[in-house]
RNA sequence: GGCGCUAUCGUCUAGCCUGAUCUAGGACGUUGCCCUCUCAAGGCAAAAACACGGGUUUAAAUCCCGUUAGCGCUACCA
């Protein structure tokens, strides 16, 4: 049985490269009948905060990436906080110490500042030099009245190690240059992420650990502290880092990429999860836009690209319109529904913004341009462009109109078809100078729906009012 | 500085392992054309890349070495 974990700190919003691994562990659980379970990693008081460990819940709740193990849903390996699980970290640190395996370290944290801050002057690698486990009883008992809190770190003895990663193929490490012995508990006796990783990955029987590259040097560290505590070393697999547009970084700060951002916006969840998913990958058909079943189906962890890789906007809004096309116009409309009244964007009358919904699934990319293309509703609305309809031929177009519709009003309904065929004979010009200043009249707007489809839904009365209005302007 | 990872159109990528089928394929974006009595959507087309330098080989985007660049780690953060 295949079991993945995303294992998040809650210190601020989940973004695109946090949901990316987490959706790369989802989809590779349920591609092999596996199972997600999601861990908080809060050990870090300082910065760990509930709202956050909150917002990231909701995120990928909406993303559609529901754990089967993890906070509210419980398990056989809970708890899921790392927070409530202190007691089996200490007592595997204990473990280690009876053995010999890990020490106690009197080093204060202002002495290690100081053999850095030294190493880098001299131009060494500037790692700890593992002098805590030479002092002599003297010197511990020494440092004890001057009132020291140890440390606990880890003795490395070997220091060769590599290892088959699932994306990234062999690696190869010698810790000797890398790093000296690490603190596994801090002075107040939290456990470091290093400790707590390992334990509860045993615990929790991940078989497999997808992360973000940025882990890659931290591997060693946890393989050797499995050996040492006799737990088996899961399959791994890092994930390149995803950069912003211009190549940089993503961070925490970057907030125009959190998932919270991309919700506001109007995105359909699972297709900023289709959009990711090419984020170094590319589905065997070529065919990029993939339903949610589809994409669980041919998404393939062995052929993630091992470079990092740009968020390209532009790339994720067509990915995005063209699942909104997707849709039927029931469900366009139950979306945007949802999107609007949740954003608060819902202010006219609930049953007008539904009959007219579908006739903008062609036009837009994203939820957010439903209040703009939703003015057409309004009684009364700002013009983009007033130039058009200030023209001679404008003018002339806004006044034929107005005659076809005094000749038309003995009518029960309004014909499109007949409006437009009843004006063209009236006027000089055709095409775009016909059409741009109708809609422009009729809308306000240089562009969106057909005609056809607006008229009808605006009535006789309306498109009088309007044009009428136009006249005046 | 040390260690590790990466390198194909502006961007996401296919191809690389198992050299010849690559005058390097697709997608977004860009530009042009078509469709429609308008914009958008849709259709078609074009421009656009193997980081650099050395090998190996009859033959290299593909294998090897070096250089350069980017990124990550180098915490009592995760």
């Amino acid at each position: 049985m295949i079991r993945v974990r995303f294992a998040p700190s809650p210190t601020g919003y989940l973004h695109l490269g946090n949901v990316r691994t987490a959706l790369f562990n989802y989809l590779f659980a349920k591609a092999n009948g596996g199972k997600f379970i999601l861990r908080v990693e809060d050990t870090d008081k300082e910065r760990s905060r509930k709202e956050y460990l909150e917002s990231q819940k909701e995120d990928l709740l909406w993303m559609g990436l529901r754990w089967d193990e993890g906070p509210e849903v419980d398990g056989p390996y809970g708890p899921y906080l790392q927070s409530e699980r202190l007691e089996i970290y200490r007592t595997h640190i204990q473990k280690l110490l009876d053995e010999g395996k890990a020490y106690y370290c009197y080093v204060t944290e202002q002495e290690v500042e100081e053999m850095k801050h030294l190493a880098k002057l001299e131009r060494r690698p500037p790692h700890f030099d593992n002098r805590g486990r030479n002092f002599t009883q003297k010197e511990i008992e020494e440092r004890k009245t001057r009132g020291v809190k140890p440390t606990v770190r880890f003795k490395i003895e070997h220091p060769e190690l590599s290892l088959h990663d699932l994306v990234r193929g062999d690696v190869s490490f010698n810790l000797d240059e890398m790093v000296g012995d690490f603190v596994i508990q801090r002075a107040d006796g939290m456990p470091t992420f290093h400790m707590a990783v390992v334990v509860d990955d045993a615990f929790m029987k991940i078989t497999h650990i997808i992360r973000g590259e940025d882990h890659l040097s931290n591997t060693p560290k946890h393989i050797l502290l499995q050996r040492a505590l006799g737990f088996p070393t899961p399959q791994y697999g890092h994930l390149s880092l995803v950069h912003g547009p211009g190549g940089e970084p993503l961070s925490k700060r970057l907030s125009s990429v959190s998932v919270r951002e991309f919700r506001k916006a109007g995105y359909l969840p699972y297709a900023l999860c289709n959009y990711i998913s090419l984020l170094g990958w590319a589905p065997p058909e070529g065919h990029e836009i993939l339903k949610w079943d589809e994409l669980i189906h041919e998404f393939d962890l062995m052929k993630v690209s091992k470079s990092s890789s740009n968020f390209d906007q532009d790339k994720l809004n067509w990915v995005n319109g063209e699942h909104l096309r997707l849709l039927s116009d029931q469900d366009f409309c139950r979306y945007a529904m949802t999107y609007l009244k949740i954003q608060g964007l819902l202010t006219k009358d609930e049953d007008k913004v539904h009959g007219i919904l579908p006739i903008f699934k062609d036009n837009i990319q994203r939820f957010d341009q439903l209040p703009s293309r939703l003015e057409v509703l309004n009684d009364e609305f700002p013009y983009e462009e007033i130039h058009c309809l200030q023209t001679p031929e404008g003018r002339e177009v806004v006044q034929a109109a107005l005659e076809v519709l005094t000749v038309q009003a003995a009518q029960p309904a309004l014909d499109y078809q007949a409006f437009i065929d009843g004006i063209k004979p009236k006027v000089k010009v055709k095409g775009k100078d016909l059409f741009h200043p109708l809609r422009m009249a009729l809308t306000g707007k240089l562009n969106g729906p057909e005609l056809k489809r607006i008229f009808p839904v605006l009535g006789m009365e309306k498109v009088k009012k309007r044009l009428e209005q136009a006249q005046k302007s």
